[in-house]
DNA sequence: TAGATTGTTAATCGATTAACAATC
DNA sequence: TAGATTGTTAATCGATTAACAATC
């Protein structure tokens, strides 16, 4: 454990990482190499070894990663290894979308309560949860020891939410609100804006401008 | 309109200044600068001129930007100054989430069809569009010349999904299933995993590390 | 031993930021 | 004219990739 700063884009590649390995273990292969994950994950293995020798030579010259432990170590240093309480707050429809994907990250992550500003809505079942008043939030938050808060209301409620789910002494937030949020420095926020995504992606539409290109 | 190659970076950036001037004009705000924009958006006030510049001289000294023909270029440069036909790819909670959008991004992006692979869903309705079976896909994609399509179909079929879409001629895909997809470089591809967000941010938390910091 | 592959250093590449002349 | 702010060049910073000694 050296102790450098890690960047973001290699944090951001661990969980890549972990999803593969995880497919190579259900295959019951045992060892990877740096070469065959760069393949298929479409990264430089250079980069993957230098990833992973941030945290530790969790490699074998001549050999390889061993899958299995591979995957602990990575699990590890995600923090994975402990279980991770989560809060969904807005349980619309992208809610609940997410709420049905605890079932999939079961990676030790658990989204533990759901709140939602409507009254229609307070009292009704997702997944087994039962939809809290926002009001409650800080309170449970605090109760159940939650660490992350995936925010899914709509955008102008988005920054009271971060504020009380700040307040309330949450680690990090997940955004898939349309709008830039302010957090104190000690929480860690992750934009997950998809019409972002779907906007930039537009820029990369030929639009004919292909047809011009008769060139000598 | 210089020929240099723009990053990803800046046309990532793009979406982001427009839903922020689209508030400002809404608030009816005529002029902006780079301090503004910056401070709005956690962002460098150089690199938001340098954004800019890279398709024309949409500023003015000493004043700033205009933010109505702001907002008409960085539409023009995004495309979004035409209709994109998308196609919605899986309509399990995700896929219906996400098509609920279709009214709020109505920068000229539109969910035009919507499939799905099994027959229990094939025939439902889904925001006024009827959910087709995904036999249908190809011929569909061509007929309403859909150009853009959101993939939010189980991992294990996702690759498929993209090979058909592929096919079609489809000239984007936004893929929300955590897998990597692998598409000719002619498709434009983004990775729009939540999974793989939400594990990173377990990277930040605390972990009581601190504790043990008593240094002298 | 020969072949493979790691961990790491050095080289390269690219993106961000600072600085400032131009000018509204 | 004085103040503000752009567009752009140069400086800096950081991330990726190449190369290779170490070693399984």
């Amino acid at each position: 454990m050296k102790s450098e700063k890690i960047s973001d884009a290699v944090v951001r590649r661990l969980p890549v990482y972990l999803r593969f390995l995880s497919e190579l273990s259900m295959r019951e292969v045992a060892t990877v190499s740096s070469q065959e994950l760069g393949q298929k994950l479409d990264l430089n293995p250079a980069q993957i070894r230098k990833d992973l020798a941030y945290f530790g030579d969790f490699g074998r010259k001549g050999i390889g990663y061993d899958v299995s432990y591979l995957i602990e170590k990575i699990r590890q240093i995600l923090n994975l290894d402990q279980q991770i309480n989560v809060a969904l707050v807005g349980a619309g429809n992208l809610g609940q979308a997410l709420s049905n994907y605890n079932t999939y990250l079961k990676d030790n992550m658990k989204i533990v309560a759901v709140f939602d500003a409507s009254p229609s809505k307070v009292g009704q079942k997702i997944n087994s949860l039962t939809i809290q008043p926002i009001e409650d939030m800080v309170e449970t938050v605090q109760r159940l020891k939650v660490r992350i808060g995936i925010i899914t209301v709509p955008d102008v409620e988005a920054q009271r939410v971060a504020d009380q789910l700040t307040s309330a002494g949450i680690e990090a937030i997940l955004n898939f609100a349309p709008t830039i949020l302010k957090v104190p420095s000690e929480v860690r926020l992750h934009a997950a804006d998809f019409t972002t995504d779907l906007l930039s992606l537009a820029y990369y539409l030929d639009n004919e401008k292909e047809n011009d290109k008769h060139d000598a």
